[in-house]
DNA sequence: AGCTAAATTGAATAAGGTTCAGCTGTCTTA
DNA sequence: TAAGACAGCTGAACCTTATTCAATTTAGCT
């Protein structure tokens, strides 16, 4: 997770494979996209030891090894580089996620999963999300920028589970999915942040991230048993007849 | 560390207090603490306006009516004053929290009134707290600030509630309140959001706001199906049909 | 009024993001 | 292979802004 080249260098070979001329190793292209896997790598380092504000564009420029001016080439500006490191972030986030949420069985496992990697990865290089307010303009541009994109990629691996925990019967309400997708993430964020804090003192790091996660996923999966008792049926009842009511009381 | 603002207040407050003698109100002390308003005030319109990379200092001094360096007299640095209207967000936040949560009765409204009221606030004065991480050095350093102090008290509001909610019953579950609180606060936020994203396009906004804390408030009161007992929540349910539609038939 | 210290000022300084005129290596073409 | 064209690269100069500080003003006091 901690070094790019896996992303950069696929993202090259995409590249190469679609352009019909057959370029060595060394082509100019590929160098091109070397480097703006070098300068990302620079940056993303920085930004996270040094944060936005500490790091300046030298730093990441003698980081990667180019002259300032350089950077200029690749990224419109400091705010563009950023933004960079954050898609980038994004990218690798999506793919691990998959990847490993493939990999459960369960619908609880899989949020299970996602929480702590989500958790995980955040933490791990922590500052590169917290710089996207910052970099954040007006909500109409970022509504349209790349970062955007690629974080709803990012939150569809989320979606797919609940949707299919829906039609399984595993997750039960009809709340929108928007819903429980920004209880779920918005939650894990701040649990993080108080991770971090209370992790200062005491390392039980591990034992408060379990109980974070296992009352997130225990809230939007529920702890209903699957049996088909009148409990159950009276619940569904109770669903229906209070999801009438809110109808009538919102009008 | 210290960010003055509250800390000046405080000394200047407890300074007059002490004082035996009577001062008129244009004694030095109170136009000095009444400047400081004017200029965290300025600060506030300028980084709500223009977000805090886009804010100058100049920009501030002209809006508060003084010189570039008297900000410095005030406020050790941009950050500094930045930190100084993030604390006193807080303490209106606070303060108009607790007025308004004294004056619900049951768990379920002290909390629904909560989250709407933060969901408020926030989305009002959006990008104040949205500077904090950009703000914060080290995580250390922010676990003595003022902000975080003033954090604290603010979301002790919070923890109250669920502590009282536990104490009538009204909240099951034996999970930590940070927990809790963490969930609460981080699904506002997100949220929030995402309310402001959705409401570019649709003008939806109080539905979708009704919506998020009904879920959000739910899952903590435990009216969701897998907290409260069936015959509980029926007849809660019930309750709130009868009500509705005696409102319903009256108009 | 005169003294002292706090407040205030704004021009000077410094730091860092950004630009751009020139340089270098690579590709293309004859 | 040599010459021309050009993409990429360079880093010193430029410009905006945060920050400093010596000088000045103002308030409080005797």
């Amino acid at each position: 997770m901690a070094s790019e080249p896996a992303e950069t260098t696929q993202a090259a070979a995409d590249f190469d494979a679609m352009s019909s001329s057959k370029t060595s190793p060394s082509t100019r292209q590929t160098r091109v996209r070397r480097r703006e896997g070098a300068i990302i790598s620079a940056a993303r380092n920085m930004f996270v030891t040094h944060r936005y504000a500490g790091t300046t564009m030298a730093m990441i420029a003698r980081e990667a090894g180019v002259a300032d001016g350089t950077l200029y080439t690749y990224f419109e500006n400091k705010d563009a580089l950023a933004r960079g490191v954050i898609s980038d972030f994004y990218k690798r986030l999506t793919e691990s996620s998959q990847i490993g949420v493939d990999g459960k069985r369960t619908t609880r496992t899989k949020l299970d999963f996602l929480a702590r990697h989500h958790l995980g990865c955040v933490m791990d290089e922590r500052g590169i999300i917290e710089m996207l307010p910052a970099l954040t303009t007006s909500l109409t541009d970022y509504a349209g920028s790349e970062v955007y994109k690629l974080n709803k990629t990012y939150v569809a691996v989320f979606d797919r589970i609940v949707r299919e925990g829906r039609a399984c019967g595993d997750i039960p309400g009809d709340a929108d999915v928007s819903v429980l997708r920004d209880i779920f993430y918005g939650a894990l964020d701040y649990g993080g942040k108080s991770l971090m804090m209370r992790s200062l003192r005491s390392g039980a790091r591990k034992a408060d991230m379990t109980r974070l996660v296992d009352r997130l996923v225990g809230m939007i999966v529920g702890t209903s048993s699957h049996t088909k008792s009148v409990a159950d049926r009276l619940e569904a009842v109770a669903d229906r007849l209070e999801a009438s009511l809110k109808q009538v009381e919102d009008t």
